[in-house]
DNA sequence: ATGAAAGCGCTAACAG
DNA sequence: CTGTTAGCGCTTTCAT
């Protein structure tokens, strides 16, 4: 009854104890603290553990001892193939990965689908078994958010200019970037602009509804601050030059898609023909843009100035007029925070630089 | 004593339960059975938890209590960055994320650095919380793939032709994908090849030796056999045309980044002069050649040949002649694997169909 | 509809 | 170097 070589029941720490007869700890210790017990001792541990096909103490209840899960949780409240598909995001998620690889911690995705409901048991936030999170680009008001700020673990908020109680926060001064791009853009002599822009709601309209004309009240209801952070850069460029802000044709891509750009520079342009100048909140609108712009058979930048936001390899090949940040670098300082956090336990604000981009795409209007 | 209202002690379904005085099961119940108990009782249970800045059950209790995890790990044996850099590996990640996502599972990116230890207790393969494990492309011999092995864990190969015991396998047919682009290049006349692949073995080599030529003994120790099995195809195809395999100029890449094809390819021309057609077993490694290529003024396909594998976006679109492979499909079927086992608990193995991609870098030799 | 009891598998003092 | 003793926080029969 005692060796059985073939348990029908998984082998646990107790069971190897049992077999061996010896206590608990010795075993336990055979795993951890190898210096901690005879080196044949341990051989017959380990050799009595391949016996029993046990793999090694258990990491969930290890987890639960320790209250260590030796992973940090991303959550990204776009679908997870958004992530995947602008740069911009992938490289934030490469270097916090990195970080991650670094300090020897599992980076988990959380899933987090627009269906599903926040507060039901299988909510993978609630689920999920780690250390920290990082919440990336959230709305305020994003229900996501506040799961996880009721959890109760260290927070590293990304990209999310207003502040979350006890959160540390990686981001770059997105209004200021934003402005310097537009005030060059101006000062190029353009009056008529249009401005594409990511979704500033929460809910998801997709198909005719994705891009939309964004009225001034959409607008000060947005919760996605970085986009009005940027749409406010250019308005404050405009009102700098003398303009009325209010004359910026708006223009919302709520579905994040390769061909995006294009139905909301089309939609631009027919909302307001006179435009001479399509500033975009990420360049993977305006590469999209300029797509359309070339199969129209509108050249840029000598019929259409455009311009990017973030600096994606693409972007930079094709010459596009953009800022430059390091989403690289704002995902290993994100993970820096989570794995080693400043001693004083208190939050860190964390502003990277960027880098106005004067490519090939913005030159004066006709 | 009973109802302060920050306490210091962090709130546990315990703490809540003598609170409301109650029973623990009650408090379950709230949050995992909530028909189980009146409606206000359950109101009053959660406002309570609210006051007490109780956030649920604690995952990692439920999770060792239930045995469920709610995640699965995925294990990439390169560094994670080299995940984010091919475009074919990230396609494969986004599939799985999908269908992660889909589940309702999380998707733990495991660290699986090259200088972490396997055996040591911090080695995330064995500390991850996960109900099993997708591995990506190891070498059969890989010491993750063994420890992985260990966990007894459902676990599903991917791009990995040798069978592992009782895992799913979900993969391509490498070897005839690559006899049919070679039997169209040999057709093409192509007498004196080249082929440059990614590393065959499990040390990494840098710098220097980062490309190197493959003897024979090399090949037949290879490991990985995805890249033995495309060279495999490769030499079939030469054989079947009267050609000898072994004038094949094999080199082969250690390190995976953004130049490595340039360096190989440099060294194979280097190494035979008279080579007409340069075969690569990655789209990556083939783009970088041809970049090399240019800036050496040797025009493809007029003086050069090149091909490819994966059939990624960029090589699509500059016209690489290549294999185009579903990577998407690919994750999103090994995590369905894992998420929907088969009812007869045996392993799968899916094998996804290629196609053969006659671009425009493929032409007769000079 | 609610409660009592029995662990899930492990680690961490502390004592020998 | 090894063993004893207590839990970590939760879910789940089985009663009531």
């Amino acid at each position: 009854m005692s060796r059985s070589p073939a348990p029908r029941r998984r082998a646990t720490l107790a069971s190897l104890a049992a077999e061996l007869k010896v206590s608990r700890t010795t075993i336990s210790n055979a795993y951890n603290r190898p210096d901690q017990l005879s080196a044949d001792l341990r051989e017959r541990v380990l050799a009595t553990a391949k016996r029993l096909g046990y793999a090694g103490p258990d990491p969930v209840a290890r987890s639960l001892r320790t209250r260590k899960a030796g992973a940090v949780g991303l959550v990204i409240t776009e679908p997870l193939t958004y992530a995947f598909s602008d740069p911009a995001a992938l490289n934030f998620v490469a270097g916090l990965a990195e970080s991650c690889e670094e300090a020897g911690q599992g980076l988990l995705l959380v899933a987090v689908g627009p269906d599903r409901s926040v507060s039901d048991g299988t909510n993978s936030v609630l689920a999920a078994g780690v250390d920290g999170f990082v919440v990336y680009s959230a709305a305020d008001d994003d229900p996501y958010l506040q799961t996880v700020l009721q959890r109760h673990v260290p927070i590293v908020v990304v990209d999310q200019p207003v502040d979350v109680p006890g959160a540390s926060r990686v981001c770059i001064d997105d209004r200021t970037a934003m402005r310097e791009l537009a005030d060059y853009v101006v000062g190029l002599g353009h009056r008529e602009i249009g401005l594409l822009t990511m979704r500033l709601g929460n809910e998801r309209r997709v198909g005719d509804q994705a891009s939309g004309v964004v009225s001034p009240d959409r607008l000060s209801d947005s919760r996605f601050h970085v986009q009005t952070e940027r749409i406010g850069g250019v308005c404050d460029a405009m009102a700098g030059a003398g303009l009325d802000p209010a004359t910026l044709t708006i223009v919302e891509s709520c579905e994040h898609r390769p061909a995006s750009g294009a139905a909301a520079a089309e939609l631009a342009l027919q909302t307001n023909p006179r435009i001479t100048a399509l500033m975009c909140t990420a360049d993977v609108l305006a590469i999209s843009a300029m797509d359309y712009l070339r199969a129209k058979g509108i050249y840029v930048p000598g019929q259409m100035t455009v311009t990017g936001f973030d600096g994606i390899p693409e972007a930079l090949s094709r010459g596009l007029t953009t800022v430059s940040q390091p989403s690289l670098e704002k995902g290993k300082r994100a993970g820096r925070l989570l794995h080693s956090p400043p001693r004083d336990g208190l939050p860190v604000i964390d502003v990277l630089p960027t880098e106005l981009v004067r490519g090939r795409t913005a030159g004066p209007p006709v």
